[in-house]
DNA sequence: ATTTTGGGCACT
DNA sequence: GTGCCCAAAATT
């Protein structure tokens, strides 16, 4: 190759053209510096032909600078990028840099200094000196570990590194991860696990592209049967995947994967540190890391050598990306499967309605675990109707709820209080003239957080101190709270139950690994009687002393008409269901209702999981919406309300006309204001055979907008606001 | 996206 | 002529 194509990060300016200087090896895939203009840019070998734009006149070529030293680009990766980019409407630039978003891992391998003992003596000899140099033999660390261990500052330690007490090491910023033994704690599995574990096995010692939905009851052990198919990839030193949906349950989940495989996966999600995440993105493309456990966005990593991917808890809407490259990292999985001839597991007990499609069409292979295991059963669910058991005025626990919370206490159980609002309420007024605290920059009310003392937007994130007196009306010490929220119903049993000991878990109380394992060390170990929770809790826990449940209010996620809301409830409530009776006692399931008759609460009190995915696949069918027909949204804001209004009219007007897409509106999106952008949306349903991707390319692409003016594609949108 | 360039204009 | 601002062009 003397003439190369290069993908660069910049969507704005296309595909740019580069000669290569003599000696310099340069493949397909390469990561390579390129000058451009007086700086420099990183770009990406592509194929020729493959990239649009045309070819830049011999005169214009310059040389690239050189090749980073890291692995080229397989060509799967490669196809995958280019799939992604094309499906979701997105720019090449755009996924391509969440491939390469690798904390300066780019700039190749690097050291740090570490200090061990050289076995000299220092000039004056101290007490602290002493006492550090007794504590460091055998050590080698850097200076600020050093101090941890030996309890001095680091000022002595530097004292000692003057004197050539304390020499320096030069080492590898990315020193390897303990390796995970395949064998290391086999597990007993049920039958039904074997059965599933064995054909995960088989797929993956075939190599193969094989995608399937394992679909098993809350508690049945799904996680040890995959754990299988694991460790059959280790076996054979292929790489492996698992993708969890949000990273404050990982805890659980890593516990578990150490006592099996007797080490901790690599970890990768959005705050890794930036020495962190060079580490572990260098070892995932060398082929180091065996087994990986992230976000959505560990998806798009270069692995050198991957033989299976799994996606736990499919279902989970936060799979969705709702920002830049708006793609379903459950899809995608399954489209990087495909390209790289591998595996892939879709494993929830809740799964989505297209993921069922896909196994009923027999295009995901089914594998069941109907029964839970070690023989603890399924608990026993009922509704409270709120309409006629009615808690007292300012409280939300209803008298069955309290009543079955008074008895577990008694017995010495846990109880869990699922409701998915964090804070304290979610709206506040002043009492006196009635004005509502709303976030300057969003739509959104500021939702009141008393442990924190605090008014925050759930939103953009502001967080302010409560003020003193009304800004409206300026009446002081006037705020009064308006609903509840998981804190409001901690107070409630805290007064109910006063000597309960409760715990409130969100992602406001459980913001760290330390404070994740703290709580459900607290759990296990029947520190807590009482857990309030949001949906943070609703999976991924295990708390055998957990036999009581009690859904606050069922009815939250069946407003503001979203198209996938009884689907979202029925999968919270049958999840958060699925913590109760875990262990050898049997487990109760409260769920209180103002709709005991809507079809959604019915199938859960029913226990009748086929009834809900039947009525939910009729009213799918009647609606056209997925996986009958296709959704798309347009998107556009800007931080002027006039010009986001103005750019979303032009694209109405421009609206192409296809009998089988129908296009509404614009109009002002239900979250009008979000972090300072107003916005403006409109929307498309298709057939399931029309390519709604072309005809959005086709009609976005005629048009050009102002500079201030972000015009986004949300294909098969699950957030609707 | 970022940088360079060049035109128009006020000022000297 | 020089400096300055801003829009347009170039960047491979």
């Amino acid at each position: 190759m003397n003439r190369v194509r290069l993908l660069i990060f910049n969507a704005a300016l296309g595909a740019l053209d580069y000669s290569v200087p003599q000696g310099m090896e340069v493949v397909t895939g390469s990561v390579v510096l390129a000058p451009l203009g007086p700086r420099q840019i990183v770009g990406i070998v592509w194929e020729e032909g493959r990239l649009p734009g045309d070819p830049a006149p011999e005169h214009k070529l310059r040389p690239l600078i050189s090749v980073l030293p890291v692995p080229p680009l397989s060509a799967a990766l490669m196809r995958l990028i280019e799939w992604t980019a094309d499906y979701y409407c997105a720019s090449l630039a755009g996924v391509a840099r969440m491939v390469l978003a690798s904390g300066g891992a780019l700039r190749g391998p690097s050291t740090m200094t570490e200090y061990r003992l050289s076995g000299g003596l220092p000039e004056r000899m101290t007490a602290m000196r002493e006492l550090a140099m007794a504590a460091l033999e055998g050590e080698q660390a850097s200076l600020k570990e050093l101090a941890g261990i030996t309890g001095v500052s680091e000022g002595v330690l530097r004292g000692l590194v003057n004197q050539g007490v304390l020499e320096p090491i030069a080492v590898d910023c990315d020193r390897p991860y303990p390796p995970a033994r395949a064998d290391f704690a086999p597990p007993e599995l049920s039958e039904q696990q074997q059965a599933v574990a064995q054909r995960l096995v088989e797929a993956v010692k075939a190599g193969k592209f094989a995608p399937f939905l394992l679909d098993g009851v809350t508690g049945s052990g799904k996680t040890e049967a995959y754990f299988e198919a694991i460790a059959a990839a280790l076996e054979q030193d292929a790489q492996v995947l698992v993708l969890l949906p949000e990273i404050a349950l990982t805890e659980a989940f890593l516990k578990r994967f150490e006592a099996r495989f007797g080490a901790a996966p690599v970890l990768w999600h959005s705050s890794l540190k930036a020495t962190e995440r060079r580490r572990a993105w260098r070892s995932i493309a060398s082929g180091e890391a065996q087994v990986v456990v992230g976000a959505r966005s560990a998806l798009f990593l270069p692995y050198a050598n991957l033989g299976l991917i799994v996606v736990d808890e499919a279902h989970e809407v936060s799979f969705k990306q709702d920002e830049g490259v708006r793609y379903n990292a459950r899809d995608v999985a399954v489209m990087r499967g495909r390209f790289e001839g591998l595996p892939v597991v879709l494993a929830s007990a809740t799964p989505a309605l297209e993921s069922l499609h896909m196994a009923d069409q027999g295009i995901y292979e089914r594998l069941d675990l109907p029964a839970r295991f070690g023989g603890a059963q399924m608990p026993a669910i009922s509704t409270v109707d709120l309409t006629k058991e009615k808690p007292p005025s300012q409280h939300w626990l209803s008298p069955p709820l309290v009543e079955a919370l008074k008895e577990r206490l008694a017995r010495g159980e846990q109880s869990l209080l699922f409701l998915n609002r964090r804070g304290y309420a979610p709206l506040t007024l002043c009492r006196h003239c009635g004005y509502r605290f709303k976030c300057p920059h969003c739509s959104a009310w500021l939702v009141e957080h008393r442990l924190s003392h605090r008014l925050a937007c759930h939103h953009c994130g502001l967080e302010t101190k409560p003020p003193e007196a009304c800004p409206e009306c300026h009446e002081p010490d006037c705020m009064v709270a308006c609903g509840p929220g998981v804190e409001r119903i901690a107070d409630e049993v805290a007064e109910i139950l006063p000597e309960a000991r409760i715990a409130i878990a969100t992602s406001d109380t459980l913001n760290s690994p330390d404070k994740a394992a703290a709580f459900i060390a607290a759990a296990e170990a029947g520190a807590i009687d009482v857990i309030v929770g949001t949906q943070l809790v609703t999976k991924g826990f295990h708390f055998p002393e957990l036999t009581l449940v009690g859904v606050i209010d069922a009815d939250l996620g069946l407003e503001g008409g979203d198209l996938r809301a009884a689907e979202r409830t029925y999968q919270q409530v049958a999840q958060v269901a699925g913590r109760a009776g875990r262990g050898a006692k049997p487990g109760q399931v409260l769920i209180q209702t103002r709709h005991p008759e809507a079809a959604v609460i019915a199938a859960l009190a029913g226990g009748d999981r086929d009834a809900f995915y039947a009525a939910e696949t009729e009213a799918r069918r009647d609606a056209g919406a997925p996986p009958f027909g296709r959704w798309a949204a347009i998107i556009v804001s800007s931080e002027d309300d006039a010009e986001a209004r103005e750019a979303a009219k032009r694209i109405g007007a421009t609206r192409p006309h296809f009998d089988d897409v129908a296009i509404l509106g614009p109009a002002p999106a239900p979250m009008a204001l979000l972090r300072g952008r107003y916005r403006y949306r409109l929307l498309l349903n298709a057939r399931r055979s029309a390519s709604l991707q072309d005809v959005i390319r086709n009609w976005l692409g005629a048009l050009t907008f102002p500079a201030g003016v972000r015009v986004g594609v949300d294909i098969d949108p699950y957030s609707f606001v």
